[in-house]
DNA sequence: TCTGGGGTCCTAGGACCC
DNA sequence: TCTGGGGTCCTAGGACCC
């Protein structure tokens, strides 16, 4: 038995199947759920953007949007100029209302609730449900589906049936809709969903996965980003089947192990299973300035108070820290971090501060348009998370039991108690 | 195209230990 | 005293994802 061939979906024995549940234009649905007046128009969701200013980058444009050139992580000053708003056409005669879009800033608590109603339609379909993020899950429905060709599952559904009525229900009971791929592994189903937004449903059945993935560009492959893409162009691999067939000595050397792996999500082969996410690795907050400064008391102040945020954060979810760190983006983007850790995990809010402050002195001089400040090395103490939030898991969903805080922190239980008297 | 915010994982070099 | 190798931790940066 060799487990990680189990998986495998072009070849494995045991067939998961995996599938993915993305909601189309998600913040954009939001924003028509509680203001129908924008269905049907363009209309483009902005972070760090307030109305009648320009600053902000596009979270979410609507289909409609997109149309007129508007992308994603667009400047808004930039998608002004190819969809002006509704009020600046309706007050100047050289524009066209009608050639004119809706600008609304970026709500997430919101949407955070709209993604709740949809999880909770995912979790009661799903044995387990992977939540990615606010609007996509993975879920595992191998126990409860079976593939167009078989007809083992006495009642179950076929995968197409289940999707269908997956899709129909997130409709109905929440008023957003959902594109949805299924497939033997989860790199596969996540491609499938995106293979026919908005609205889609794609299945891939297992022994097709490579085949799917043969005509599609490279950057399909998850994991494959614009950097590698261009640079497996330059080597003449322009399509997941080519990445598929490349040799894998060559892609081990150029990208190391993440080479290996996005040929073999090109080749259908994936051997993760679906499992929720765990506790998180860091908490962050970063910032960004109107313009570009050079202000020691602005630069200051704004990572004081990011590093409140940061520990407030932290502390709600019972997370202890030993790493404290910054972010410092200077023009044009040049992205620095600075980082210090500590003897032992703390929850100390005016450390945070104190040490966040201290990493920016290194910056003094710079002109600085963004900042951050973030904890990391987390470990979650066993108390706190289980008694404040039951510890169920299967209801609440995003307080699952708490995981032994990581190997590494096993072995210094030792000191860390120690440490925790003197810091604590 | 002049760029938001919140994350994850990987890599590489240096320090330090045995 | 310059010679080996292995392991871990830390920091910084980069690519990627949503």
């Amino acid at each position: 038995m060799t487990p990680e061939f189990e998986t495998f979906g072009d070849s494995g024995t045991r067939r998961q199947v995996v599938c993915h549940v993305d909601i189309d234009c998600f913040y954009a649905a939001c924003e028509r759920l509680r203001e129908p007046a924008l269905r049907g128009e363009p209309l483009v969701v902005g972070m760090g953007y307030e109305p009648g200013e320009t600053h902000g980058a596009v979270a979410t444009a609507s289909y409609e949007a997109r149309e007129y050139g508007v992308e994603s992580a667009m400047g808004i000053e930039e998608a002004l100029d190819r969809l002006p708003r509704k009020v600046d056409a309706a007050a100047d005669p050289d524009f066209d209302v009608d050639e004119a879009g809706y600008y609304r800033p970026v709500d997430l608590e919101y949407y955070e609730s709209v993604g709740r109603e949809v999880k909770e339609i995912l979790h009661d379909r799903a044995d387990v449900v992977r939540e990615v993020s606010v609007d996509e899950a993975y879920l595992d429905v191998t126990d409860r589906v079976c593939w167009s060709g078989e007809s083992e599952g006495e009642d179950r559904p076929t995968v197409r049936a289940f999707a269908r009525d997956l899709k129909a229900t997130v409709e109905q009971a929440v008023g957003v809709v959902a594109s949805v791929g299924v497939a033997p592994t989860m790199s596969a189903a996540k491609v499938a969903s995106d293979a026919d937004k908005p609205d889609g449903l794609v299945v891939v059945e297992p022994g097709e996965v490579r085949t799917f993935f043969a005509d599609l560009p490279v950057e399909a492959v998850h994991n494959v980003g614009p950097v590698t893409a261009r640079e497996l162009r330059a080597m003449d691999v322009e399509t997941a089947g080519d990445l598929a067939a490349a040799d894998p000595e060559i892609l081990a050397d150029r990208f190391g192990e993440r080479g290996l792996t996005i040929r073999r999500f090109a080749r259908g082969e994936d051997p993760r299973e679906v499992e929720p996410v765990g506790d998180p690795k860091s908490l962050s907050r970063e910032s960004a300035f109107t313009e570009a400064t050079t202000d020691t008391a602005t630069k200051r102040d704004r990572v004081r108070n990011l590093a409140a945020d940061v520990a407030e954060r932290a502390r709600r979810k019972g997370a202890l820290y030993r790493t404290i760190g910054i972010k410092v983006v200077t023009p044009p983007f040049d992205v620095h971090t600075r980082a210090r850790s500590l003897p032992g995990p703390v929850e100390d809010g005016d450390l945070v501060a104190e040490t966040a402050l201290d990493l920016l002195e290194e910056f003094e001089d710079a002109e600085v348009r963004k900042l951050g400040v973030r904890v990391s090395n987390l470990s979650f103490t066993e108390g706190d998370q289980a008694s404040l939030s039951g510890f169920d898991g299967a209801s609440s969903g995003s307080d699952r039991p708490v995981e032994r805080s990581g190997e590494r922190a096993d072995d210094r239980d030792g000191w860390i108690q120690t440490t925790l008297g003197e810091f604590t």
